[in-house]
DNA sequence: CTGTGGTGCCGGAACGTTCCGGCATGTCGG
DNA sequence: CCGACATGCCGGAACGTTCCGGCACCACAG
């Protein structure tokens, strides 16, 4: 019994008998033998494990959180580990690479965008150069249905606060907002924020918003839960949110749900956003998807009391 | 030049001269050169990687995420990976574990657990069996002060909604507010929901206990976020939170924040917690800390409106 | 009987690093 | 002048796996 048919009946390579392949996984088993990773990489060259990076934004933690579960799921499917990567450290040694949102100005992507391995980011990166793989949701679309909405329930005056250029997903929902008024001959009215602005900030940008602008009659939030934040504030100013002032949501998450009233939002499926991009990274890997691919990953528009003006 | 005297010369190990140690340190810089991983490991034994669990519970999220990446820089600081375990896997080949609030119940956690790894538990394990390791925070003595402080603004009949004792946090909230109701001679209410409870879930049980209850006076809510949706609740049945109804949550988070009124909550620092486990794991791993140890984390109690009945 | 091709198994080399022991050379005290 | 010891450098082995090529055997067609 060499070491080479043991290797070759556990991985099912090679010539083996059935009954030498039995009897070798029956020894394996009651010896409770399991490979042993750094030798078989070093061997393969190649570490079985792909790197990720998410923007460090608490604000948008749920999204992330599940978006980072998905990518898990997704390379666990492939027999692959997930490490995280954040500032810091030397570039990793992975396979590849996912990133979420990747930021234009942050360095570590930029770095890790130059870094040579498959990338795949989820949403475009706005800088320099684009990633081998790219999975992106239509925004812009979606945010047009979402005005669409607002305009049947009656608003013609809407505003919009949105992160700055920064993300690619901000990028779009701030094009979105603007082509949509554009195509309805309405003057946007945009306020942007910071990226990982906390929703105390959010909340002033909309007071002033709405104190240079009292005509305004729909309010569309870009940052992540902040519109949860703006309900008490239009309370505060004598304005009842989802009768004379309607209220949207770029970001659905649990706080949408439990807001008073509740606030329409869109659902940007987070996790099932990570299993893609690891799907279309393994695939790069594998030689079954070409560099330059981009895959569609659908979200969705959930209408609920603070637009319905019932 | 040899090998092994420039291996030595890289890692300041052996005896190399000064001048050899800078030549080989400028032609490594000028070449690139990047050590294998793979190698390194598989001569030393050991992955350069550690694995970290938490519940895939999204309503904890912003905690769980802090903790994250509270892991992952400890680990960095000392040159680790981490990568994430969840479901499915098989025992991943790391040199440690993080366990975020192993859940008794969890099959997952019981797997881990019993590897045979070193480990680290943040909060400890409820089940059989106790981990090399333990980071812990004075929860119960912390919903004491938090008691204290309600008591002292005039709350006389308390009430709690708290995940089952399936966690140790939980059971540490749970035991901390009977033992003080206990010492101050006033009947513990409590009701307890799934530890992952959704938010409305969470605002039914509240619902119903206030309609058994009506003379509670002060509600305590264990689920992160859950209280966010209490207020709007309080509300529509003619409470008003912070007045009639004083109102504070175990875990503090942006929406606790941004609620009407702010809520008064125990800041748990989940980032700083995710730092000390890893310090902790690497301390067992170097034999600077012994198997058994169990250090404390502070945490803290923020007062906000909700409680202060101005 | 010979050549051809398939099957089952195996030995050795290789992946890139680290570690052990050893070989020169130099220094210094006796 | 000789032994003892330190310094600087190096060769070879080892970590555990995978892969390449080869050997022995058998079946079968010509």
């Amino acid at each position: 019994m060499s070491k080479t048919t043991a290797s070759d009946a556990l991985r099912g390579s090679g010539r083996v008998s059935a009954e030498t392949k039995a009897r070798v996984l029956a020894a394996a088993a009651a010896l409770g033998y399991v490979p042993n990773g750094s030798a078989r990489h070093l061997r393969r060259a190649s570490t079985g494990t792909i790197g990720l990076h998410v923007p460090e934004v608490l604000t948008r933690s749920v999204y992330y959180m599940a978006f980072v579960f998905g990518v898990v799921q997704g390379a666990a499917d492939n027999d692959y580990d997930v490490t995280l990567i954040t500032s810091g450290r030397r570039t990793p040694r992975v396979d590849g690479l996912v990133l979420g949102d990747p930021m234009a100005d942050d360095p570590l992507v930029a770095r890790l965008m130059s870094a040579g391995l498959p990338t795949v980011t989820c949403e475009r990166f706005p800088g320099a150069g684009q990633a081998d793989g790219v999975v992106l949701s239509q925004h812009a679309e979606t945010v047009g249905a979402l005005m669409d909405h607002l305009s049947a329930s009656g608003a013609s005056r809407p505003a919009l606060i949105v992160a700055g250029d920064a993300s690619d997903w901000a990028a779009a929902v701030h094009g979105g907002f603007r082509d949509w008024c554009a195509r309805h001959g309405m003057e946007p009215q945009v306020r942007t924020v910071p990226f990982d602005a906390p929703a105390d900030e959010v909340r002033r940008a909309a007071r002033e918003l709405l104190a240079l602008r009292p005509e305004i009659d729909a309010l569309v939030c870009g940052p992540a839960g902040a519109a949860a934040g703006i309900g008490p504030l239009l309370r505060e100013e004598g304005r009842t949110p989802g009768r004379d002032l309607l209220l949207a949501s770029c970001v659905d998450s649990q706080a949408m749900q439990l807001a008073d009233p509740p606030i329409t939002s869109i659902d940007l499926r987070p996790r099932e956003a990570g299993v893609r991009c690891a799907e279309l990274l393994f695939d790069l890997l594998a030689g079954r998807a070409r560099p330059g691919a981009e895959r569609v990953h659908p979200i969705e528009l959930i209408v609920r009391d603070s637009t319905r003006r019932a």
